[in-house]
DNA sequence: TGGAAAATTGCACGTCATGCATGAATGCGT
DNA sequence: ACGCATTCATGCATGACGTGCAATTTTCCA
């Protein structure tokens, strides 16, 4: 597939060292407090070059959401084509989620200052989870469904974590819940005074 | 309601006048290329000052888009309680839709620098519906369908208002999309391979 | 091995955003 | 109307951010 030689080897483990230490000083010293130049400094290379990889320190910071946002379009893809889309979404998910890290998850998700970003992550995925999901059903990717089913899913899978880190549970919790919510999203969501 | 005196519509002035001058600027120069400084100067105060209304150039830009977010909001309060929820949303984005300035939304909706800040103007404008919603159905607003419903209702209004704005279409149409996006989250999103 | 392509770096520069101190404007009670 | 307390506007200083540019180093490959 991506045929890499050492130099793009060497490029992705540059960025994933700078994304590391972003996470670790923030850990350390607190989102706010975290500069550009201690980044650098702590994986030993010039500013400028942090700059090369990521174009503001909250993107390198939610850097990890966006490889777990990615990791799930991967797995969405790799579910059987005959397994409905929310089903696929929640099986996905649920892999994903078993693989992260809640720590680092929560700091991200907490720091008001990386929101925006953050938002900006999903968001830029929807379009990938949109083509996934229109290959998945033979439909264009420029329908309205799959756009929709791809924003709204993400939307609601957002909702269900920062939920879940708000309230000390564990992952069994978060699998569950995540069920609840695909099941809203099945189900339709209209509802009226009873 | 709101008892204001002089101070109050003061400093109400002075917002809706940077909020249009950065918006103005925007249209004439590019929203790459306004400044802060451009933004107090053109509406004749410090730029220490611009700071105190807003935290940032983007916030300024996105203000008109925060402002219908919180009359989309009014709208949906006002709806009668015995309209299920979506119907009554979709009324409400309808009413407020019809009052806005289409080229002022393309201009923040297009500029990929601004799109972190406007995401973040609705994800902070998800409490709101969501406890505008726990409301009218006389739930609670750590209630789990509260807060799916207003995430995922604000994101495919979302959807629906890029796709818009990305076509040459005339309101009709957005209202005609809008009501299909709603039939969709009504409906419920599950879909498989026929 | 030699040269082309790409990555790293330093430097300069403009912008952004905040804390702090000071003076001006406003609202309120008397 | 007066004086006082609160709030607001402003200038200044400061540190951090982000980018263009050019020089240098590293990597790749013919």
């Amino acid at each position: 597939m991506t045929a890499v030689g050492r130099r793009e080897r060497k490029k992705l483990a540059t960025r994933a060292a700078l994304r590391e230490a972003a996470l670790r000083l923030a850990l350390r010293h607190g989102v706010e407090h975290v500069t550009v130049e201690q980044i650098a400094a702590e994986t030993d290379i010039a500013v400028r070059t942090f700059f090369n990889y990521f174009s503001s320190k909250e993107e390198a910071m939610v850097a990890a959401v966006a490889a777990e946002a990615d990791a799930l379009i991967g797995e969405f893809r790799d579910r059987p084509r005959e397994e409905p889309v929310l089903h696929a979404l929640r099986e996905a998910v649920a892999r994903v989620i078993a693989g992260s890290d809640a720590d680092a998850l929560r700091l991200i998700v907490r720091a008001p200052s990386l929101l925006p970003q953050r938002l900006a992550v999903y968001a830029t995925r929807e379009k990938a989870l949109a083509e996934a999901i229109a290959d998945r059903l033979g439909l264009s990717p420029d329908d309205l469904y799959p756009a929709v089913c791809a924003a709204t899913a993400l939307t609601a899978m957002r909702v269900v974590l920062e939920r879940w880190l708000d309230r000390p549970a564990d992952h069994a919790a978060l699998r569950e819940q995540t069920e609840e919510v695909i099941g809203l999203l099945a189900a339709g969501l209209e509802r009226r005074l009873p």
